[in-house]
DNA sequence: AATCAGTGCAACCGCCGTCCA
DNA sequence: TTGGACGGCGGTTGCACTGAT
């Protein structure tokens, strides 16, 4: 079936390299640069498919891959990431400097993946998981009766992702529906303001256990702040195929992000995407479309990096687009999946127990202080 | 000391998109 | 327009290593 792999040619060898093999392409790509691959090996005097060639060079041998452990900043990073974009690695590994993509991808795949399950999250959506959770009520309840419904949290992306990740599946969402109703358009600026606000509030109190959002809780933590809305009707907000699947709601598609998200590997100095939640920018106030994507400038006064972008510039993103297949997990949420997430320490044990700050709604000093990220 | 299961990671595979003649 | 070359990507495999028994 389809064409034979080009290492079944003749005298082509495979498998793990040999310190020679190593310095002959060390020695071409010096010499010559990198591409070409398809006759790098002949010119280089290996016995190896081109292919190999290269995955050799960009995953291993290149000069400005950084080795060794993940820190820690790396891993929340990657899990910030990956609820984002999902296995989109290649597009992860440019948020991370002289990490590869099968590195990234490893590392996935041999440790957060794991502890996530271990967590009771599915590794996939980001969630906890919710199969024996009747959301339905839940969700039905909140939105023929309550305006205070956030709908990061009704992606299910809210208690794990922090409120920049909000705000981009905000605008989206905003940017979708910004044309059908004026009304939505208010009631989507407030959601936004709300992400903000309420963040405000987690961070300025103590952490909402995530068990809070998924029992039935969600109206309670966004109270206060949040203002009523009274002329938008839950039918022209979500349409009734999204209504009839919102129990199933766990991972927002956000593929569609990713060339947006590219912009930010094209940036010498990567703006930080994940400014301190809480401390609202003044000219993101009410009435204002959420800043999305272009991130053509930055605050340089503010710590709060503020991306700036024209929302007609978004592309046509299918609102179905964010609504996606349900989780895989048939696991309950169990207790121990919602008191983990409250506990933080630096110590490797409890990193391994998996204590990411990304993990908590309130985001650390530390992860502006380290410059990120994106 | 030997065995075995679990883990981590480099490397491979197959598919896909882009480019260009 | 078409098809081959090329490179990138995500998923998977295989093996070396490690720790438990």
């Amino acid at each position: 079936m389809g064409k034979p792999p080009c290492c079944d040619k003749d005298g082509l060898k495979k498998g793990p390299w040999t310190a020679e093999e190593d310095q002959k392409l060390i020695d071409y790509i010096q010499k010559h640069g990198q591409g070409r691959w398809r006759i790098l090996p002949k010119n280089a005097g290996l016995k190896r498919c081109g292919k190999s060639c290269r995955l050799r060079w960009t995953n291993y041998l290149r000069p400005d891959i950084k080795r060794g452990r993940f820190s820690f900043e790396e891993e929340e990073t990657i899990i910030q990431l990956h609820c984002v974009l999902g296995n989109k690695w290649s597009a992860i590994a440019a948020q991370l400097p002289g990490r590869t993509d099968n590195e990234i991808k490893n590392y996935w795949n041999t440790h957060i993946r794991k502890k996530l399950a271990r967590m009771g999250i599915d590794p996939v959506t980001h969630t906890p998981r919710l199969d024996l959770l009747d959301l339905s009520s839940i969700l039905s309840s909140s939105l023929y009766h309550s305006s205070q419904l956030s709908l990061p949290s009704l992606l299910g992306i809210g208690p794990f992702v922090n409120s920049n990740i909000q705000n981009l599946v905000t605008a989206f969402l905003s940017s979708q529906r910004k044309t059908s109703d004026n009304t939505c358009q208010y009631l989507q600026q407030n959601q936004f303001d709300n992400t903000l606000v309420g963040n405000h509030q987690f961070q300025s109190s103590q952490p909402i256990q995530p068990s809070a959002i998924y029992s039935g809780q969600a109206n309670q933590l966004h109270s206060g702040p949040i203002q009523e809305i009274q002329h938008c009707p839950a039918s022209s907000t979500l349409s009734a195929p999204f209504q009839s699947e919102v129990p199933q709601l766990t991972r927002a598609k956000m593929e569609h992000l990713s060339p947006n998200l590219a912009y930010f590997s094209s940036q010498n100095s990567p703006p930080n995407l994940w400014p301190n939640i809480g401390e609202r920018p003044d000219h993101l106030v009410m009435g204002a479309i959420p800043n999305f994507p272009e991130f053509d400038s930055i605050d340089p006064n503010s710590e709060n990096h503020v991306l700036h972008s024209n929302i007609e510039q978004i592309p046509d993103f299918s609102f179905d687009s964010f609504i996606t297949t349900p989780s895989s997990s048939s696991t309950p949420l169990n207790s121990s999946a919602t008191t983990t997430y409250a506990i933080c320490s630096s110590t490797e044990y409890e990193r391994d127990s998996y204590c990411s700050n990304s993990l908590m709604y309130n985001i650390p000093n530390s992860l502006n202080a380290s410059g990120l990220r994106m």
